[in-house]
DNA sequence: CTATTGATGGTC
DNA sequence: ACCATCAATAGG
């Protein structure tokens, strides 16, 4: 069974932790692919600058506004997706972007950053909006096996030196010697 | 090992 | 013009 809306409905860094150790399922025309999730990042609303909800609500930050448990799948340098989920209540704009997994399903190549895990699990913009908690839904996320906290390390997001002193607050969380993390720290 | 660069296209 | 990436390349 999928993770259920409560699961979502927290602050963003207690999610970006807790979903290590949980299972992000695709099923792709038929076919289920699956990892365990390895590394995360918390984009924790629109006061901070790099999240994607910090240039207000467009087009694609749309679905951040709306209540946690929902897909919000991106194109970025024009050529790879990256996956995140929605966290917190309606209004809150927020995510997490799963940027690693390790292999458990069906995965096609190396899953060891956001771009290369949504090409293995072949998760694409089509999938933006869906909500993760319906059990009928192709994409969700398995209760899978939590992570003690003092396996779980942290540190600086990757790629948003632009963000100003928000570049440097430690919200990336990863599983501490898992092979499957995108950077060693 | 680190640093740099090109690919590629949606967004605003 | 910018970008929450990746792979290939050049250099030490």
């Amino acid at each position: 069974m999928p993770l259920p809306r409560e699961f979502y409905a927290r602050k963003t860094i207690v999610v970006a932790k807790d979903l290590l150790g949980r299972v992000l399922v695709h099923v792709d025309f038929g076919v289920r692919r699956a990892g365990r999730i390895v590394e995360t990042e918390a984009y924790v609303g629109p006061h901070d600058l790099a999240c994607h909800a910090s240039k207000g609500r467009t087009m694609r930050t749309d679905v951040m506004f709306g209540h946690g448990g929902h897909a919000y799948v991106y194109l970025i340098y024009g050529m790879y997706d990256c996956f995140n989920v929605v966290t917190e209540r309606e209004g809150h704009a927020a995510a997490v972007l799963v940027r690693a997994i390790s292999p458990i399903e069906n995965c096609l190549g190396a899953t060891d950053g956001p771009g290369k895990l949504c090409r293995a699990l072949r998760i694409t913009r089509a999938r933006n909006r869906l909500d993760l908690t319906d059990p009928s839904s192709p994409l969700t996320i398995e209760e899978g096996t939590p992570v003690s906290p003092r396996r779980v390390a942290r540190g600086p997001r990757i790629g948003v030196d632009y963000a100003g002193d928000w570049a440097h607050e430690e919200l990336r969380f990863w599983i501490r010697d898992d092979p499957h993390v995108s950077r060693r720290r």
